[in-house]
DNA sequence: CCGTGTGAAAACCTTCACAGCT
DNA sequence: AGCTGTGAAGGTTTTCACACGG
């Protein structure tokens, strides 16, 4: 099955605000509540499931818990993922216990940084380990996912190494853009970039 | 001048990686290198900066420090932008002193927190305030741009607020959608969204 | 009647091809 | 020769319209 980045982004927007319906017992929904819950279209939210085989009831709308068990079913997203945090500064630690990873089936198993420093003054029930580890931990634990959140000048050298022990997929959390194999997936989450989209959207709308 | 939300993006990427070629003192850049930099095409690159207006020269590419300005200038990067971030917990107090705004023109200038305690225990040379003064201090500093980096049931309340002090644009963090009028621009930032994206894209594309 | 499911139309974006310049 | 600039082609995504079903 092959989806476009749009559908699955919010196809896994969509997993998200069900879990946060769940909390509050909904019973069914519709593609107009779910459209308005992620900034999207109704129609898109159709169209989306429809290409999943996702169907719902006329008239009622979709039955929140089978359709985030479906979801997560088409998409994976029911087996518990491991990942990893490499870089444990300001951000990095503030990501170690970032507790929405856990409610949603990431298991942050393990740290690195480079400073043994650092690791040592960190207070955590997450594994800590230098950096030079990296490649037999992440081996050692099959951990899937690795998340960057080092300094610039070493982000490349970090994602090579992350690949070489076979992560599957990286999350980006710098600012440079980092270059993998094809098969590797990976989303740059640069902050400064999105302030500035924010920044040039809103002085070019007038 | 209307530029869509991908045209956007690449050219906030694009001055990006300008500023980091400026610090190598790099003279003239292609398409092609511009494209490698941000992961796009050269096509889509030398097309954005045609919907732009802005040219290069025949077969030496673009003059880096003169593209920086000219992109800056059609985005209105080069002013220097006021933010504040709301909510002061791991993650927002990391983006406190996220070095990487300030070297972008962007000027952290409050951070605004529920619990006094926090305000007091935290050491930085930007002001902190209690929640309850976000709308003066936003109108009276004629801040443009708000971080949201409270916890899920406090955001929908801090966005108002930040609207109704006249705030233009918001960067969401937190994993729950704002909803806000359609002229004031925002971007949500949830982190779990990103690992789901990731995770079931490395597991479908098999 | 009201919301789903989906083919078809429309809008949008990317890629291509190639002219033009140095 | 080599890289830009851009109209046109091609492809993808979104929107629409409406048949269907409880």
């Amino acid at each position: 099955m092959k989806l476009s980045d749009n559908t699955l982004e919010r196809i896994c927007k969509v997993f998200g605000y069900l879990n946060f319906l769940s909390s509050k017992g909904v019973g069914f929904v519709s593609s107009l509540e779910l459209a308005k819950g992620i900034g999207a279209t109704a129609y898109n939210v159709r169209k989306d499931f429809s290409l999943l085989g996702v169907t719902g009831y006329t008239r009622r709308g979709y039955p929140a818990e089978v359709l985030k068990q479906q979801l997560g079913q088409r998409l994976n997203l029911t087996k518990r993922r491991k990942a990893c945090i490499v870089g444990l500064g300001r951000l990095g630690s503030a990501l170690l216990d970032y507790e929405k990873f856990a409610e949603d089936g990431f298991e942050i198993v393990a740290g690195f940084d480079s400073s043994i420093n650092k690791i040592e003054r960190l207070r955590t029930n997450i594994e800590l380990y230098s950096i030079d580890q990296l490649t037999k931990v992440v081996k050692e634990r099959s951990i899937d996912l690795g998340i960057i959140a080092v300094p610039a000048k070493a982000v490349q050298e970090v994602a090579d190494k992350l690949v070489a022990a076979g992560i599957k997929g990286i999350l980006n959390f710098s600012p440079v853009k980092i270059l993998v194999a094809k098969n590797i997936v990976h989303l740059d989450m640069d902050f400064t970039s999105a302030l500035r989209f924010v920044a040039a959207k809103f002085s070019l709308q007038k």
